[in-house]
DNA sequence: TTTTTTTGTTAGGTAAGCTTAACTTTATTA
DNA sequence: TAATAAAGTTAAGCTTACCTAACAAAAAAA
C-alpha cells in the first residue's frame, strides 16, 4: 500500500528529474524545496522508500525512481494532469484554479475512476498548462524543454508548459498576455538588471529572470521530444 | 481546519442520528463499531471534538453534534451523495461500486468542485442508494425510516435505502430481486430461525434478520419525512 | 437489591510524518 | 591544497491517529 504521501514523494521524484533535461538523480535539498519540507524529513522518507524499493541511492548520492517506483509516479502524474482537465473542460475551472483541486483527487483510490475521466475526455495527449498526459500504459513523450531565459536573443520559441503552478504566477503569466502554445520572441536582455524584451502576438514587454526560469519553452530548431515508457528513466533495480 | 478522520468522525455520528427515528445521542461503542476502531481511540478523538466545539456530551454521557459539527457533517454527507451520483449518472459505475469510492472523494476539499458537479447533474434529489442529497445551504428531508424487520406481518414498505453499503451486502440485494422504491410486503415470520418470507414484484423469498435489518423502509401508512435545516437535531450549543 | 453485563474511560505504547539543532560529507573557490 | 560553503545525515522530540490492557460507571438481569 502507498500512502498520500509517499505519492507525493515519488511524482516530484519524476517530476523533479523530467524537468532537468540530463539523465541526472535528484537530490535530497531539492527534493525537500520541492515538497516545501525540511531536508531531515526528505531524508527519513528516502530510506523509507528505498526498503519499499521505490527508490534507489547511495548515501549522499543521488536518488533514482526504480522501476517500480517510476511506475506509481507516472500513475500519479497521470491521474492529476486528467483530473486538471476534467475540471477545465468539463467544470470550467479556470487555468490557475486546477491544480491545487487535481493535488488532492490525485490520490484517489481507484483504477476504473481514472480511466472512465479518461474516456469522458476522449483521451486527451494535453493538460491545460501544456504538459503530456502519460497513457495508460505508463508511455509517455518527453519534451526537452528550455525555460525562457535560456533562449538567445533573436531566436524564437513556444511556450509549452510552466513550473510554477501557484495562483499568482498563473495569473501574472496570464496578464503579461502569455498562454500555452504562443510564439515568443527573445529580443533583447538588460545586463544591468537581466529583465528580458520579449514579444508575444506583436506585443512587446519585459519580464524578469525569475519569471523566465518558470516558463518552458521549445526552441523552433531543435529535436523537442522522445517516447519514454516504463524501461527508461529509471535506475537500474 | 477539519482533518479527514476528523470528517469521517463527525459524518458518522450524523449518520448513526439519522438512522434513529428517535431524538437520541449516539454511543462511543456505537460510533467505534460503525467507523471500525476500538472505543478507547473514539473516546479520544471525542475529547479533541468536544475541545473543538464541534461535539457535545457529558462524561458517560451521550453524544450529540453542535449546530458547528453538524454543518461540517452535512457537507460532507452532501459531498459523499453528490459523487456517488456522479460515479453511478456519468461514469456508469454500479450501485455497489460507488460508496467505496466516494468514501474519499467526500474529503476533496474544493467547494467550487462539489457545487460544480451538482450543477452537471441537475441538482439530484437522491443518491443511487434512495437517501436523500442535502442542500448546498444544508436543508434535507429525514424520512423516519424503519428497517424491514421491524414491520409487522401482512403491511406493505416501500424500500428506500440500505445500512449497509459493502459490497458483497449490495450484491446479495440484487441477487434477492430488491432495490430502491420496490414495494415489499411481508407475508410470514418463521419464528424458529426468524427468516422472513417477503413479497418482490410478484417473487416471493425469504431472507435472514440480519438481512433485513440493513434494508431501510418506509411504511405505507406512516409519516414520513420532516424538512431538516441547521436548526434541528442538534444538542444546545 | 445484589450480581452480572454492557458501556465508557484511563494509562501506556506504536508508527507516520513532521520539526529543530548539531554534525558529517562532498563540492566549490580562494 | 586548504578554507569555506553547500548538501546530506543523525538525534531527539512533537502531533495525530491508532492500539491493548486494566479499570470505573451505568444498565440490565437475577
Ligand atoms: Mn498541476
Ligand atoms: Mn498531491
Ligand atoms: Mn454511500
Ligand atoms: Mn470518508
Amino acid at each position: 500500500m502507498v500512502s498520500i504521501t509517499e505519492e507525493n514523494y515519488l511524482k516530484s521524484l519524476l517530476q523533479l528529474r523530467l524537468n532537468k533535461g540530463k539523465e541526472e538523480g535528484v537530490g535530497t535539498n531539492e527534493l525537500a524545496e520541492y515538497l516545501s519540507i525540511k531536508p531531515a524529513t526528505a531524508n527519513d522518507m528516502l530510506k523509507k522508500l528505498k526498503e519499499k524499493q521505490w527508490v534507489d541511492y547511495e548515501k549522499y548520492g543521488k536518488i533514482f525512481l526504480t522501476k517500480k517506483g517510476k511506475k506509481i509516479a507516472i500513475e500519479v502524474l497521470r491521474k492529476h494532469r486528467l483530473w486538471e482537465t476534467f475540471l477545465y473542460e468539463k467544470l470550467s475551472f479556470t487555468w490557475d484554479e486546477v491544480h491545487e483541486v487535481a493535488e488532492q483527487l490525485e490520490h484517489i483510490q481507484s483504477i476504473k475512476l481514472i480511466d472512465k475521466i479518461d474516456e469522458m475526455l476522449g483521451f486527451p495527449e494535453f493538460d491545460p498548462h501544456g504538459e503530456i498526459i502519460p497513457k495508460k500504459n505508463g508511455e509517455f513523450k518527453i519534451h526537452f524543454k528550455k525555460t525562457l531565459d535560456e533562449i538567445a536573443i533573436g531566436e524564437s520559441c513556444k511556450m509549452v508548459s510552466v513550473n510554477d503552478n501557484s495562483t499568482t504566477f498563473l495569473q501574472y503569466v496570464v496578464k503579461v498576455g502569455l498562454g500555452i502554445n504562443n510564439t515568443i520572441k527573445v529580443l533583447s536582455k538588460q545586463s544591468y538588471d537581466d529583465l528580458i524584451e520579449i514579444e508575444v502576438n506583436g506585443h512587446i514587454s519585459s519580464v524578469s529572470q525569475r519569471f523566465a526560469k518558470n516558463i518552458f519553452v521549445i526552441c523552433k530548431n531543435c529535436e523537442t521530444s522522445k517516447t519514454c515508457s516504463n524501461k527508461h528513466f529509471e535506475h537500474t533495480d
